[in-house]
DNA sequence: TAACATTACTATAACGTTTTCGTGTTGATA
DNA sequence: TATCAACACGAAAACGTTATAGTAATGTTA
């Protein structure tokens, strides 16, 4: 096994000091241009390049930043990490990706590991259990370490910290309006429990679109998926709760999901019971992913720019990480609303 | 902004040396329990962790291991990156993600980013620039440095490291026999470009199953898809070829596509000509993700099993880092073939 | 020609660990 | 009482860098 190339050995085999070495390979006018063409030549002939550990621990800074998600096999999340690897790569650091799975335990084990000098700061979207527990305490002390923290989608406000948020409230009422501008008399929303904070402000979208169209919200077509559940009997359970949603009130005819998936499902089960899309049901999910665009028919979504979150998470963590080093004054947090689109396809009419 | 805690600031204050801390927090027989108690009761106090960064210099191991994929919105990519997260992190291992987007100078970057001694070892799929161009010598290089790789999924036979690779050809010729088996006379091929390794493997295991059959393959059956384009005009170029497909040949009765969306876009491109599907042509696609499963009909598909193919990867990748350290002599190079299964649901009969 | 700049380097400390080798203090042994 | 082991700790080197502070050998000035 061939060693990689350091500073040592260029320094002796060229018998000058580490010190020449390094200097001359930054130009530094204290080396004669002799001596830094020499160096630069033999240092390319041994392709030495700088030990990045070595860097990381005399600058004490890695130039990684560690991004936390509660599930990578998700298209949203999927595209907001490449967001962040986007913008991350273009400003020379490293992403460092950390995986929850939705649990309490495995989120502060992840981030303690990185927590260790190996990352600059960390992006996160919180685990489910994590947001039903509230227990934020190890995002405090990481705080409290000066280890800087981008909230992403899934926010406390109770954590002071930069934030990325969407305008879920808005994106669901939008929706919402948009069924019953197009003509929707009783709709539905199939969300989460409460706890899951986007389920809850798209609620709020929600309701405040029937208000604004004077409309009276039932309490039965406000169907509450509990998907604490594992992931297969959680789709099953989904499929049961709806079928019995649109055979209780078939004249349901405005369906607003606050994701893909429970949209799509929503669509097959109405497709089994014979209901006519979009002309007898109008559906609109929440994230454009995959499934959305390849639905049949192609669902109308709200899309929330997954991508662009990333990238705007992962500048607000650059910008504090950067602020850090020159021990300025610490800048107020802030939290950036990243709007969301109503992509319309053909399941409204 | 507070500073992590120090073994040397743990000495200064109570007043030892610094490596009797070391030792202590190390239970080491060296130090007496009366000491080893002190120290680490001020050393949880003060929340002292071990610098990672520092430890990677010393041991000349930083416990990462570097994946590079070419596309992170992919169902398969996902799962594997899933499976590779969970055998490293339960051997304490984190796993830093870089995106080639496809393109053969990201692969090179991002590679060269890495091993400047920020990981272990690599695992890597490669981009489809990397295959067509058939350049490796980042490959080599890495390797030769000392570096471990191992490659999956598109994988380049003539690079030496361990592998772990779907046994396209196999996959490819049951899903093509089912068809067969299940009735259909008439089975087309949608399929890659032929310098797409899996692409061309799949159109291999087709060719067999139709031999076995004794039927002569048609060159008009076997659509080789340029996916070189941007994804959107790809995708309007692949329904209109599918389309074109289908109405010089209305007696299709089977189509066997070399991914989920292929298959999918497939089944879309059907109904819209009124073809009914199973009853009138059974589909097959190969990647078990979202789309096939939420698909309608559901889709049959040949699964990949990313995950075990991650968790595969990563094993071989450790235990290659592990046996770096002892110099022990370098074990032959393995591929690992993880087999497919065949998923039917309701595209074929 | 003594004092001083300039040039072109080198030595050293530092980042935070671990580990090998010393070393001073005990207590036991011959 | 001199010798030696056991004990409990400290000093120093090493990992690969960079930056600060020297330091010789020149050249310049008064």
């Amino acid at each position: 096994m061939k060693k990689r190339t350091t500073l040592k050995q260029l320094a002796r085999e060229l018998d000058v000091s580490i010190s020449t070495v390094s200097k001359a390979l930054k130009n530094s006018p204290e080396i004669s241009q002799d001596t830094i063409d020499k160096v630069k030549a033999f240092a390319k002939l041994l392709n030495y390049r700088p030990n990045n550990i070595a860097l990381s621990l005399k600058n004490r800074k890695t130039k990684t930043i560690g991004i936390i998600i509660p599930d990578i096999v998700h298209h949203f999340f999927t595209k907001v990490i490449k967001g962040v690897e986007n913008y991350a790569n273009a400003h020379g650091y490293n992403v460092i990706v950390g995986l929850s799975n939705e649990s309490f335990s495995n989120e502060v084990i992840n981030m303690e590991m990185l927590a260790n000098g190996s990352i600059d700061g960390f992006i996160i979207s919180m685990s489910r259990e994590t947001m039903q527990r509230q227990d934020y305490q190890h995002f405090t002390e990481c705080l409290n370490e000066g280890i800087p923290l981008v909230m992403f989608d899934r926010i406390a406000n109770e954590i002071p910290c930069d934030k990325v948020a969407v305008d879920d409230t808005k994106g669901a009422r939008i929706a919402t309006e948009t069924l019953l501008k197009k003509g929707a008399k009783k709709v539905a929303i199939i969300t989460t429990k409460d706890y899951v904070s986007v389920g809850r402000l798209r609620t709020k979208g929600y309701l405040e679109a029937l208000d604004a169209y004077n409309i009276n919200p039932i309490a039965d077509l406000i169907l509450k998926i509990d998907d604490d559940l594992l992931y297969e009997d959680h789709l099953e359970n989904l499929e049961t709760q709806i079928q019995k949603l649109l055979k209780k009130h078939p004249d349901i005819d405005g369906i607003f999901a606050v994701n893909e998936l429970y949209a799509v499902v929503a669509m097959k089960v109405a497709k089994e019971l014979d209901i006519e899309i979009p002309n007898k049901l109008q559906v609109i999910g929440f994230t454009d992913g995959m499934l959305s665009k390849h639905a049949t028919p192609a669902l109308s979504t709200v899309s929330q720019h997954g991508e662009a979150m990333g990238e705007k998470a992962a500048e607000l963590l650059i910008r504090r990480i950067d602020e850090r080093v020159e021990d300025s004054p610490i800048q107020p947090m802030k939290t950036t609303i990243i709007s969301t689109d109503l992509i319309l396809r053909n399941s409204t009419k």
